[in-house]
DNA sequence: GTCGCCATACCGACCGGTCGGTGTCCAAAG
DNA sequence: CTTTGGACACCGACCGGTCGGTATGGCGAC
């Protein structure tokens, strides 16, 4: 405690001497993803991340705050590497192909925060859920955007809705929690490569 | 209350006037999807059912039995039903696609007991999980004969592993109810259709 | 009587959140 | 250099309330 005290708050230095509110976020997201939200007490994140529930309350507002904290820091990173491949100069189909694996590879990274999202987004407070929705909404729209680019350049099938597509293979990603085990004999990569190859074939022109 | 305690237990007669646990589970359907298992009280799901606690005790043994036998109903239902469409004499990408469709109608018809599935799964108690993922394995390996006999006539391209692309097309179903409305204008069966073509149309051999 | 079906009152555990207090550091005053 | 004051980071006992589950009793049918 004393040994330490002289570096700045908010700086992390090791690893249980990182810095407190990522302590506890790291810790929250692991027992939220294995016992759910509302199974998991604040008193077993404090007691996992080694402080005392009034340092939590001093850095968060509520329990829903913490939650809503870590869909925050998964939403943002998602977008901003859609937003990063889908603009780049790259053909459409290379465009499309690699948002689609990308998003496989960071959620199976993280399926911790993927399982959470499925599970207990709608625990939220109904403003909260709200915010990230809308933020969701925008991810959707710019990945359905690259589908319909397609659709129009006749490059795709136009006989199916893109938003049913977009709807379609964001279902799949969702659900890589429940299948995927990191025992398994597929790397990640392996998988998005797989579910781009789908999703690419199966907006192939029904001619071609 | 006395008025209709002529009638033998177990028996449905009106609309209120069902079998205590008939009118438990139904509600408890609802609530479940609407506020999720653990914040749903049990005296929430006796109130609405118009029933007591103890009359609930009485039929299940606990809260979890409640959730256990919402599933297994609606598991048995399903199971049938692709067994009997797989099991016919159409050919191969008919019974399919068909299962396909199928499926996704029926989730879409009782949206309640997917989103359920979907987020509630794992609190149910250890044993009750392993019965019930039990069961929804054979569902999965059922539907993967499919497409594994498709890949053995060469009528579905073998570069994609089987369960990796059903895994991949049940993904999309359990996501269903989160984004799928009765106010769209798409009905479940175009869904169904929609999501049918895109599986089969994922499976062509990249060559055709 | 007694058995199935339920009503009611109640229990103990636990949970999210609060609040008065404490230790440490730094900056300015003396 | 010492003192002082107060901002910041945290501590942990405690509270009101809720929840799943149970114990007991009643009541109509046979």
């Amino acid at each position: 405690m004393t040994r330490a005290s002289t570096r700045k708050p908010g700086e992390a230095t090791g690893d249980d001497q990182a810095a407190v509110p990522r302590r506890l976020l790291e810790h929250a997201t692991k027992l939220f993803a294995k016992k759910g939200f509302d199974r998991t007490s604040v008193q077993e994140i404090v007691e996992a991340a080694g402080v005392t529930k009034g340092a939590m309350y001093h850095y968060f507002g509520s329990k829903d705050d913490l939650l809503y904290e870590i869909y925050a820091r998964v939403l943002r990173e998602q977008t901003r590497q859609l937003e990063s491949v889908a603009s780049s100069a790259a053909p459409l189909r290379e465009r499309l192909a690699a948002a689609a694996s990308d998003v496989v590879v960071s959620s199976i990274d993280n399926l911790d925060d993927n399982t959470i999202f499925l599970q207990s987004m709608h625990q939220l407070s109904p403003d909260k859920q709200k915010a990230v929705r809308a933020e969701r909404r925008k991810y959707h729209e710019r990945f359905r955007g690259l589908v319909e680019e397609g659709q129009a350049s006749g490059e795709f099938r136009t006989d199916k809705p893109a938003d049913v597509v977009v709807d379609f293979f964001f279902g799949s990603v969702h659900h890589l929690g429940s299948w995927y085990r990191r025992s398994g004999s597929l790397t990640a990569r392996q998988i998005g490569d797989h579910y781009a190859d789908l999703l690419l074939d199966a907006l192939r022109p029904p001619s071609a």
